[in-house]
RNA sequence: GCCCUCAUCGUCUAGGGGACUAGGACGUGGCCCUUUCAAGGCCAAAACCGGGGUUCGAAUCCCCGUGAGGGCACCA
């Protein structure tokens, strides 16, 4: 049997975390058997369909990296894979229930159920109109919606790969609405229509359908088709425990990267909530995820969304990068105006320290605008450091730097160890009253030599005279 | 309201009757390294929801309770 898994997401113009982890389980699950993935387009919903959003499932997908095999735009033989063009399709199909009594056509309005807010529908009383009346009522024009014809007694069992064995008692389930008056085919309808056809063998999707599914298996009974292999995943819920919710500010897949994580970094991230490899592992590429997938390891209880975590793991993967993939990628943070600086040694200092690609502007800001500079930055207890102090380093190693004439990360460090014996100063003592003099900033992405070399002999030493000068005005 | 599901450190998880003094990771605290901060190394605190069974033996199996989540649309 060939592996067929499928993706099949409503164009809602943004990628959903919880649906970015089915998409990408499908997509493992078919990876690691060999098999194929389909991308479905699921456009049913005429009010809430955005145009333009089918670009940006495809731009998504292509971000995370998760490559498909049939869909939309890469026809496979099953299509086509956007179900407002399979119309016909389902029309078909649901005579074919009509015809064997497994649905009936029910003329109820919208909300004519003739019952309170608070029931479910379960038994339409439309199940029972005799042909006449049915008749009579489609001469009459009366519009109508198809529903399926659930048994009125009995219990329906399905086998999920993650849950177990499920029983629903049929009377907990309701005639639901196959075909909507305006022709289209409801989810749960198309799904199933769509799932058989296209040989999809692994049903994999959100947690919430698992109390549904009775539903679809009466519908494959119906047709007499037989039941796919159903994989139902555990929630990926907030901190609070509260679901993810783009109207409520929750972050999409793409406003993740917006934030600066790495798409490879979410999709690790993503692939640890609610599965595990079964051993320590915790840095995975999406390749190395194709070889080690299983859906025996999926978990059944839904799980919190870490940013911590995450953005511990991002940078796991800044730090994986080679040093040219991250210079490529920093670039794009660094300010204008760093450009009459060696970026690239700017990038091998920052690669180890950045978590997060937004951090990089702040991080660096200081090698064009030197901040304002507070004099208790030279104070530092572990450097013995004190304003008075490092006036006193400042002033006598600025003749030193002035003299050096090869100017890097070498000859200043060999220059100022000297420098550091020759007066019995500790190390720290030297380096910190400089580097904070050439930053003015509490943390920067390097040591004092690492910074001066980057900055150059000139703005190095414009910078320790400021800092003099700084620590002159303090003491008076 | 009815139905379904779930339940191990704060969080993600390992665990599928004895290997559990319950392991790993994030986060937290401490130490080391060190030219700041990171990274790296080491250490620490931190959990089997409660109660009954079954068994020689239960985090693991069963039941009840409690808590949490999900479903009950002409939305997916």
């Amino acid at each position: 049997m060939i592996v067929r898994t499928r993706f099949a997401p409503s164009p809602t113009g943004y990628m959903h975390i919880g649906n970015l982890r089915t998409a990408l389980f499908a997509y493992l699950t078919a990876r690691r058997n060999n098999g194929v993935f389909i991308l479905r387009v699921e456009d049913t919903d005429q009010e809430r369909n955005i145009p333009e959003a089918l670009d940006a499932i495809y731009a998504s997908l292509a971000l995370a990296g998760l490559d498909y095999d049939e869909g939309p735009d890469k026809d496979g033989g099953y299509g086509p894979y956007v179900q407002s063009e399979r119309l016909d399709i389902y029309k078909a199909h649901v005579e074919r229930l009509l015809a064997s009594g497994g649905a009936f056509r029910c003329f109820c309005k919208k909300d004519d159920t003739g019952q309170e807010d608070s029931e479910p529908v379960r038994r339409d009383s439309c199940r029972n109109l005799t042909e006449h009346e049915v008749e009579t009522k489609i001469s009459a024009g009366e519009s109508f919606v198809i529903r399926q014809r659930i048994p009125e007694s009995g219990s329906t069992t399905f086998v999920d790969e993650v849950y177990g064995e499920i029983t629903i008692e049929n009377t907990q389930l309701d005639d639901q609405v196959l075909l909507k008056s305006d022709g289209f085919p409801t989810y749960n309808f198309a799904n199933v229509v769509d799932d058989h056809l296209m040989g999809i063998t692994h049903v994999m999707r959100g947690q919430e359908y698992l109390s549904s599914t009775p539903k679809y298996n009466l519908l494959y009974d119906s047709f007499g088709w037989p039941v796919p292999i159903y994989v139902h995943l555990p929630l990926i819920v907030k901190a609070d425990g509260s679901k993810f919710s783009k109207r409520l500010g929750d972050p999409s897949f793409e406003d993740l990267v917006r934030m600066g994580y790495l798409p490879g970094a979410i999709v690790n991230y993503i692939a640890l909530l609610g599965w595990s490899p079964g051993d320590d592992r915790e840095f995975f590429t999406l390749a190395d995820l194709e070889q080690v997938f299983s859906i025996d390891h999926i978990n059944k209880s839904s799980a919190a969304f870490s940013f911590d975590k995450l953005t511990w793991i991002n940078g796991e993967h800044i730090r994986a990068l080679s040093g040219d993939e991250f210079h490529t990628l920093a670039e794009i943070y660094y300010p204008d105006a760093l450009s009459r600086f060696d970026t690239r040694k700017i990038s091998r200092l920052m690669q180890v320290r950045t978590e997060k690609l937004t951090d990089i502007p702040q991080a660096v800001a200081f090698f064009f605008e030197l901040p304002e500079c507070d004099v208790s930055l030279y104070q530092h207890k572990k450097s013995k450091c004190t304003p008075q102090i490092s006036l006193d380093v400042l002033r006598a190693v600025l003749p030193v730097m002035e003299e050096l004439e090869v100017w890097d990360n070498d000859s200043l460090l060999q220059a100022l160890k000297a420098f550091i014996q020759a007066r019995g100063y500790k190390v720290g003592t030297v380096m910190w009253p400089i580097r904070t003099a050439l930053s003015c900033v509490l943390v920067t992405p390097g040591g004092a030599t690492e910074l001066a070399d980057i900055l150059g002999k000139e703005e190095t030493l414009k910078r320790i005279k400021a800092g003099i000068e700084k620590l002159e005005n303090a003491e008076k």
